[in-house]
DNA sequence: TCATTAAAGTTAT
DNA sequence: ATAACTTTAATGA
């Protein structure tokens, strides 16, 4: 978790609820409030020219939600939509910087999580920019399974959909399936009805 | 080889 | 039922 939910609420942090598809913020938004979710997943996006999207992340509980922003004047990059029914905590910007001056210290968990997004997109960027799809599919699985403990084969079960994965890997979806299907005849992973063991 | 288009099958709401 | 997702196949860059 990046804060400690009661220091959130000790400050005037508020839940607010969102259903499936509901924006929290769209791209070019100016940044006003820090978003920690407590339930529920919501994704960062951009669309090209052509309507394409592209996935930044797919967030889930504890993560905070574009509060890299928050330090600069810059509107954001990324539109933040809610994918499943979700509880997130609410802190105008105000607020978030007077918790900031507290000695009770939430640098440790902001500077954390800040560097681990740091980190994020550095691994996608290295492997998003492989030709080889499954390079691509494999970085995004390798990365997202480094969170569990257990790391043998085929003990991850990737939370994804084809067409998510794809989106977040820059491929079209037919090209993610056929590299993924090769990828199981590898033995790389497996399929068990249609959920992906890495 | 991958993206795109089309078409059809499957799952979830 | 309808939308969203998955899969296969054909075509072209």
């Amino acid at each position: 978790m990046v804060i400690d939910e009661n220091l959130l609420y000790s400050v005037g942090a508020e839940v607010k609820h969102y259903q499936p598809g509901e924006i929290i913020f769209t791209e070019g938004d100016t940044p006003l409030y820090y978003f920690q979710i407590i339930e529920g997943n919501v994704k960062l996006n951009n669309y090209s020219e052509e309507g394409k999207e592209f996935i930044q992340n797919i967030l889930g509980p504890g993560q905070g939600v574009g509060e890299s922003l928050l330090f600069i004047e810059k509107p954001y990059p990324t539109n933040a939509l809610v994918l499943t029914d979700c509880r997130i905590l609410k802190l105008s910007k105000n607020a978030f910087f007077i918790l900031l001056e507290m000695p009770n210290g939430i640098s440790m968990g902001l500077n954390r999580s800040l560097s681990e997004h740091v980190y994020y997109q550095c691994i996608m960027l290295r492997n998003n920019s492989s030709p080889n799809p499954a390079v691509r599919l494999k970085g995004l699985m390798s990365y997202f399974k480094s969170f569990q403990q257990n790391e043998s084969p085929f003990s991850f079960q990737v939370p994804f959909t084809r067409q998510q994965m794809a989106s977040l890997t820059g491929l079209c979806v037919e090209t993610a399936i056929r590299a993924i299907k090769v990828m199981e005849k590898e033995n790389v992973l497996k399929i068990k009805d249609r959920k992906i063991l890495y």
